[in-house]
DNA sequence: TTATCATCAATTGGATCCAATAGGCAATGT
DNA sequence: ACATTGCCTATTGGATCCAATTGATGATAA
């Protein structure tokens, strides 16, 4: 056969399409921390009806990405800035891990893809594409890994924070510093150097979450949400946070 | 007022019921990797319609512990051996971070708590419930370490785990080990010796891993799935064919 | 016999319909 | 004026209905 071979049965159903749309959109903040998500908008915004919708949403949230009350609906999750710095740590933890097996396993391809990925960052003007020009740069770098899990549970991770730390990108010199660091983690990596590599990595997190705690102590009020948007509601400001998947406490 | 004050916003809709259950029959191994969970069937189970069905399963999918092919709808998930190595290997990094955390900050309070969980855990006579009551023990000791997103994220891990460590303690002699190790890391906890608590649970849990990779070794076949079993639901088998023509007259 | 094709039952994916709830607002009574 | 009560509307949670897909089965023809 000359034609392309393609597996119909992997084609997206109508709520893979409205979850990542909506992933997306939550990731690259056009939508808002506790924008409400509203079943039947949304229905008619992708053309279809709300139980895609309904799925996509239950995916959201499972993702953390979603609160839900019962009753009133979900909305985008608001994240405090314990919860950035917690989530920074963590990934501080697990890319080490990930990059000290992928330095060794890297082939020369990978590394080559890498420093395109790394330049493609660096020539970058858009800031809403920053961060997937950043997370195309990591991913490339752990191609090889072989610890599918892991970055699995990595880029769940940087679903949950990317908004914020782009936004330092943005509001700072994040961008000229990332630009160095990408540059040294990538010559770590070429060099073979192992533990030069998790230490950088582990340094490049910490360093973004640095410069972003920096500038909330410097600007934003003490003890809010990190982000906008003090609901006017005052019934939810106090409701603790639920833990996606287990809702009820 | 006298009664008793009780969020009813916190009351579980009919789709958390569903996902608990079905969460627990996985992870306990009630329903077997492979087994199809036919939406009509659990409903009528659960004495409910498709719909909360529906978003239980989409929920234990984004947990890993369902699988999803299209219009061939959901199956229990199997892990393969590769799989459940890496998993373990990813408890050990975190969890070991968490004890870090955990050993400094374990109020009195906590302690005694955990030592009562880790007797519970010793004294359990039932095979099914040793999953929970190891799992109960850890989650004493951790109560207090916070950081409530690396214990999230080590419980999903444990999730998708359980059923085929707990296995091993079944068929090994491994709880008699656990139970020695449970032991030693509570020793150390009530020392204050987080290096000592952060090793010993880091060995407790690739331990784990050695036994049933040992037991893998031994018996299994190789390159299948860590365990198998084709489905056979008699309610759906004798259930007699549906006469010709009832649905589209 | 065997390959091909039409058909059918089982099952999922999606649409529509109904019920339950929350929150706002006006009416009412004190 | 003000608290209480009852209604109204927007919205979600759940049930039912319809459409699309799949795999099996059996008929048909080379």
């Amino acid at each position: 056969m000359r034609i392309q071979k393609v597996n119909i049965g992997d084609a997206p159903s109508a709520a893979d399409l409205v979850f990542d749309s909506l992933r997306r959109a939550v990731i690259s903040g056009a939508l808002k921390d506790g924008d409400p998500l509203r079943q039947e908008e949304l229905a008619r915004h992708f053309n279809t009806s709300r139980i895609p919708v309904r799925e996509a949403l239950t995916r959201l949230e499972q993702h953390g990405l979603a609160q839900i009350r019962r009753f009133h609906g979900y909305t985008v999750a608001q994240m405090s800035r314990g919860q950035i710095e917690e989530i920074c740590h963590f990934r501080a933890l697990v890319e080490g891990e990930i990059v000290a097996s992928a330095v060794r396993r890297a082939s020369d391809a990978t590394l080559a893809l890498a420093r395109q990925t790394c330049q493609a960052f660096a020539r970058e003007r858009d800031p809403v594409l920053w961060g997937e020009r950043n997370r195309q740069f990591h991913a490339a770098l752990y191609a090889d890994c072989g610890l599918p899990y892991h970055l699995e549970v990595v880029h769940a991770a940087l679903d949950k924070t990317e908004r914020y730390l782009v936004d330092q990108l943005v509001l700072t010199t994040g961008m000229r510093r990332a630009r160095a660091e990408h540059q040294a983690i990538l010559a770590a990596f070429e060099a073979r150097d192992a533990p030069l590599a998790v230490r950088l990595t582990r340094e490049h997190i910490l360093g973004a979450l640095g410069l972003f705690c920096a500038y909330m102590d410097s600007h934003a009020a003490p003890a809010q949400p990190a982000r906008r948007r003090v609901s006017q509601n005052p019934t939810q400001k106090d409701r603790p946070g639920r833990t996606p998947g287990s809702r009820r406490a």
